[in-house]
DNA sequence: TGCCGCATTTGGAACGATCCAAATTTTCCG
DNA sequence: CGGAAAATTTGGATCGTTCCAAATGCGGCA
């Protein structure tokens, strides 16, 4: 049986163009809305790119104009919803401005980051996001992506120095500011013993977010022990292993800032296995605000980033940067708002 | 100074081939490792790609060979970690295959489903993984994208039918029998009085769990009660707005089979409103494993889906259809696993 | 020396769009 | 009606790569 087949070869300009007698020049006008062309012309090819089921072959246009329609995503990590609520945030940018995204996850590889970055620069995208992986350099990832390519750093820094001719934007976090926030206000519920609890102190995260918390204890004027300080992997079974550790030595803290949610979640964890009521007992804090912090019990006080406005931020950013290459380098931080949930009660002995 | 700028522009075959002394038919041969070129000159002509830090142009190549090396992937709601998950399935897979993922979000809406996939199709990808928003028909999405690019079909069903010529593959998760085995598992735990909550009775993916929960009382010849049927929007408000509605007549059930994780999680909301603890004085059930399924208290018994691997095998489902487009269409469902917590505990009164 | 076969290299056309300068048609006005 | 100006259309070159048929160089052998 002959029966049609729907699926034929790919429809061109040229076909439309002969489909209705004019010249490939005149469709192209059409295409790009060029108000050159006569109203009945303009008509008849619309009908016929109508008919013939015609798209657009952005990759050709794209070549001959020399230009680019997409822009790449590069994630750390994009099953940590706080990523994924930013990826959607930066395609709903990139969509409204007619971009697409081309994703790349590194799983916190900074090999699996460069093999990414050599992958999707071929496809020529016109800027880069990129949430570095843990780890990774500046040299590396000029070395992938070259000079030409504008990229926008968020979240994290690069280890090691870039050379001056590549002027990178950059978006990051409060964290200083919002663990000062979360820290003061464990101090105004009446604390005074104050832990700091989870990440690693070559994160650059880890250790601006420690910093705040420090700024707020020495601006109360208060002491810190040194058992109240506790590396370890920010996730949620590290962090339960790692609670016993806070109460190794006396006096315990009846408060913890935690490095981030998760590890927030695994303390709580860690904390009901010794007996202790998180929210009650213990109070604590955590940073990110995922979603899961006004779900657990007791509810995780937090500071959240909006990260999916900070998506959108960071693709305009990065739209900015394309409209104007010779514009001053800009290191934007973006602020953190504390919200107070139930975890943050007050000591017990008040 | 005349210090040289990184910056120049940008550097072609042609710049190679002058550089060496060689036509740029040569270099081509010596990028892809053509065994025809003399080891002598592909040293050469490598060592100039160094020198001048050439970039493969990969969408010329497509261009002129007529292939793609870029697959879409379209999602109704990224932010949610399940499809957050299968993202990061998807593009692991294609980016050992060499295909880079191009994203796009719907939110949701058919309408921007439809001008999402209309754009993405203009870069020209090699095949579409597409989970469809609510209410997105099949023949919007075949207007949108053709009957050229292969589509494989994740999660949920089109509205309306396909015209046979576009066989497109599909990736399910096996609700019905999912559902089945949560209700199943309420039984065995002594329960006989078991409520069905949440999700619209127009999503496939309701009527699927429904239907499998109607088998397993069947099943067990235990009767249900019209009560016992509240819908609800998949969300934790909604469900938790309409926790009442399960006690609006007597006798309550003692079981909840909930639409998935969100709607349990509003539920445990609404019964702690009411004065019930979840996993003491009712038991329930979710759908999907969420992070925060095992966190909440009580943690969640659940079934999982493992959206990391599903999204690796739909990658994998779409790349076997580019190898062989003629093969049949198939349509797979993907077995759901029980994961047992604390949340579906015996009936109280045994 | 001349010819053959093998290994290697090459120039021109092509992919599907856009740019541009020039050609063509239409409109307007004296 | 003629001719200039305006409006519209057009063919050829081009973007960076690959394909292909043909050319080149070279060693061996009669």
């Amino acid at each position: 049986m002959d029966r049609a087949t729907p699926i034929r070869r790919k429809i061109t300009l040229v076909d439309i163009a002969a489909g209705c007698g004019v010249s490939r020049a005149t469709v192209s006008l059409v295409l790009r809305n060029s108000p050159l062309v006569n109203k009945r012309t303009r008509a008849r090819v619309e009908e016929e790119l109508r008919k013939q089921g015609y798209v657009y072959n952005r990759a050709a246009a794209n070549l001959r104009r020399q230009t680019s329609s997409s822009i790449a995503l590069v994630l750390n990590d994009l099953a940590n919803p706080f990523f994924a609520e930013f990826a959607a945030g930066v395609d709903e940018a990139l969509a409204a401005a007619g971009f697409v995204t081309l994703l790349g996850c590194t799983s916190e590889s900074p090999q699996r980051e460069q093999a990414v970055l050599e992958s999707l620069i071929e496809h020529g995208p016109a800027g880069i996001i990129l949430s570095p992986a843990e780890g990774s350099s500046a040299a590396q990832v000029l070395a992938a992506v070259g000079a030409r390519t504008p990229v926008l750093l968020f979240n994290r820094e690069l280890g090691g120095d870039l050379p001056e001719y590549a002027h990178w934007d950059s978006l990051a976090l409060d964290n200083r500011h919002g663990a000062q926030l979360a820290t003061e206000h464990l101090i105004a519920q009446g604390h005074r013993r104050i832990a700091f609890f989870g990440g690693h102190k070559d994160s650059s995260s880890c250790r601006q977010r420690h910093a705040g918390y420090v700024d707020a204890l020495q601006a109360a004027k208060l002491s810190m022990a040194p058992s109240w300080r506790v590396e370890c992997a920010p996730t949620r079974v590290d962090a339960a292993a790692a609670t016993a550790s806070l109460f190794a030595a006396e006096p315990a803290p009846t408060a913890v800032v935690c490095y981030n949610d998760a590890v927030a979640m695994g303390l709580m964890l860690g904390l009901n296995r010794r007996g202790l009521r998180p929210g009650h007992d213990v109070a604590l804090t955590g940073f990110d605000d995922i979603a899961e912090a006004a779900l657990c019990m007791p509810a995780l006080t937090t500071l959240t980033a909006m990260p999916r406005a900070r998506g959108r931020q960071a693709a305009d950013m990065l739209l900015q940067r394309l409209r104007e290459p010779g514009a001053e380098t800009r290191r934007t931080i973006a602020s953190v708002q504390l919200v107070t949930r139930a975890s943050s009660c007050p000591p017990p002995s008040i």
